[in-house]
DNA sequence: GACAGGAAGTTGTACATACAACTTATAACC
DNA sequence: GGTTATAAGTTGTATGTACAACTTCCTGTC
């Protein structure tokens, strides 16, 4: 299972170009967040394919930092975590920069391709 | 970054083909160890793009165990570590067609064509 | 052979991840 | 409106992951 070598040479790589903005997971909880419309645990950790207690604990580090707030059935990006995200935000673009020109478009754009094909073959619940 | 996305979900899936066998970072660290010689802590992090802290939490689990042997310079799997590594193989590849099945031969392709590219532009230490 | 430098390994701390079991809140049904 | 079933969330436990700092061992140099 090279998929979880794939995933620790790109996180050390994104975390990298983060500058100790935040971890990457947290970002993408957040961003997640940001897109949803009525955001719950449940509905981030079906979104991003994460086991609900997993969730939980990220949401709860980010909660008692002020990132996030609201319970069941609202959660929110507070002010505090918008402003963390839209800092964040560039370098992740250069992360994403970096690896593009790394593999090249079409390298890029088969592994995107594939992360994508196996989202779809394996939905949530059907694992 | 997906990528944690994907290896998400090919940990449960593959961990649920395992059935309790082993977990598959272990897995895969026994898997190097065994066609690996004169294999060390140091030579399975570097060849797994994993830290050397890691790799020596996950070595002192499986020696506890049993399954592994020996320190600096001469870590061996065991006889019994052999023996589970051999029971745990079929349902490592009953995962590996499962994969392949669900994706097609054009996207299993693209996957690991695009995870070796990724793992060629980041060589350990020039991350 | 002594010493210095670097490689290998361990430990403290923190976050990521998930399964099992539990609690709590919501909704469906009567 | 009360009961129950289900969804949502938390907590206990275990592993995975890595950075920083430390210890230990080996090797090259004099």
């Amino acid at each position: 299972m090279s998929a979880r070598r794939l995933a620790r040479i790109l996180t050390r790589m994104y975390a990298e170009e983060m500058e100790g903005h935040m971890e990457p997971a947290q970002f993408g909880l957040l961003q997640m967040m940001e897109h949803m419309q009525h955001c719950t645990q449940a509905g981030l950790a079906n979104a991003l394919y994460m086991d609900k207690t997993t969730v939980s604990r990220d949401v709860a580090v980010m909660k008692k930092r002020g990132w996030v707030e609201g319970g069941r059935g609202g959660l929110r990006v507070t002010p505090i975590g918008r402003r963390l995200l839209a800092d964040a935000m560039p370098h992740w673009q250069r992360a994403q920069k970096r690896l593009r020109k790394a593999l090249g478009d079409d390298e890029w754009q088969a592994l995107f391709a594939a992360m994508r094909a196996v989202g779809a073959f394996f939905p949530v619940g059907a694992v």
